[in-house]
RNA sequence: GCCGAGGUAGCUCAGCCGGUAGAGCACGGCCCUGAAAAGGCCGGUGUCCCCAGUUCGACUCUGGGCCUCGGCA
């Protein structure tokens, strides 16, 4: 029996170089990119998600980018079902599969795994809409005392995925979770961090770019070809904030100020997840090249390879 | 110069008919298992502009001063 695919992860929070450094420790390593973030999945969400243009990939071949339609949905199951493709065809070619990006739920699928139960269901979804959130808590609780212990009655969503996953199977969320497993591969993983002041201030610099790259009729465009507020692709740092400026309902300086919070915001909550994960190697991208960078951690996976 | 309004948390402000103060936002920490760039939880000592007076006690009342913003000159 062959070895299980050895994979590169390299992850971290928005505004660190992932992208970058990914290219670059391709180029290195002779491997290929898995993106793994979460908004870049969506065609058209090219500046929203600050995706690499075709010169920034330096010919290194993409994976899961431009790959669902805006007005369509993705998660994180289905992501785990494409990784688990990819990587065999990539070891395959005898590259090094590099799964590269910051989408928390959809990382942890792949390396921590993910319940192979009972997926969404809009109409039970439907069912609960005019139920208090407190009252779901509570059917949650006759169920399920264990995830209801854990979920804050507040955590409407938590809530009510634990109860539809009940309700579809007869069996509690809690159960299933147990038997969630990662991908069969061997991961070695690298994270990205910056100095905090230096990050909030590349946070400032990418809002403020990317609005000069045309965010704004980006975001336009896009809502005449199917993104409204319904969309999944429409929660993305960035829509939200150009639609109302395209409304009239705040200023640019307001819509600037909005996208660098909410990027910020999310930045924070990356970090916070990331810092609980086991077995992350962190390297420190404070101040240095994405060259730099990559260099560095292709030593480290190479230095890796040979003691395996 | 005169008249009016105001000076309280990083910012915008609330409040106390006298018992040393609190919201929103910001900021920070955390949770997270098929929406995750989503969703949720937790965290507030600050010369209450300064000085003096009244008082058992003043951020709150009185007097003076300084500063800011309007209006009139």
């Amino acid at each position: 029996m062959a070895a299980a695919p050895a994979v590169l992860v390299l992850l971290g929070p928005t505004a660190t170089g992932k992208t970058a450094v990914a290219v670059d420790l391709a180029l290195r390593l002779g491997g290929e990119v898995i993106s793994a973030d979460s908004r870049a999945f969506f065609c058209g969400l090219d500046i929203v998600t600050d995706k690499p243009s075709d010169a920034e990939r330096r010919g290194v071949p993409h994976h899961l980018i431009d790959c669902v339609p805006i007005d369509g949905s993705y998660d994180a199951m289905a992501f785990r079902a494409d990784v688990e493709r990819l990587v065999p065809e990539i070891a395959a070619r005898r590259r090094v599969p590099i799964l590269a990006g910051g989408g928390t739920l959809y990382l942890a699928a792949v390396l921590r795994g993910i319940f192979e139960g009972p997926g969404k269901c809009e109409a039970f979804r439907r069912s609960l809409d005019g139920v208090e959130s407190s009252e779901l808590h509570q059917r949650l609780a006759s169920v399920d005392q264990a995830a209801a212990a854990k979920i804050h009655p507040r955590d409407r969503l938590r809530v009510v995925r634990a109860l539809e996953v009940e309700a579809a199977s007869g069996r509690p969320i809690t159960e299933w979770k147990a038997e969630a497993a990662p991908l069969p591969f061997r991961f070695e993983t690298f994270g990205l961090l910056r100095d905090r002041d230096e990050h909030r201030a590349a946070v400032e610099a990418r809002a403020r770019a990317m609005v000069e790259r045309g965010l704004v009729q980006e975001v336009a465009r896009l809502r005449g070809c199917g993104l409204t507020p319904d969309r999944q692709a429409y929660r993305s740092v960035g829509v939200p904030e150009a639609s109302a400026y395209l409304d009239g309902a705040i200023s640019r300086d307001e819509m600037l100020n909005e996208i660098v919070r909410a990027t910020w915001a999310l930045v924070r909550r990356q970090i916070s997840w990331f810092r609980a994960q086991p077995a992350v190697s962190w390297v420190s991208a404070a101040g240095r090249s994405p060259a730099d960078v990559a260099g560095e951690i292709a030593a480290a996976w190479l230095a890796g390879r040979e003691s395996a």
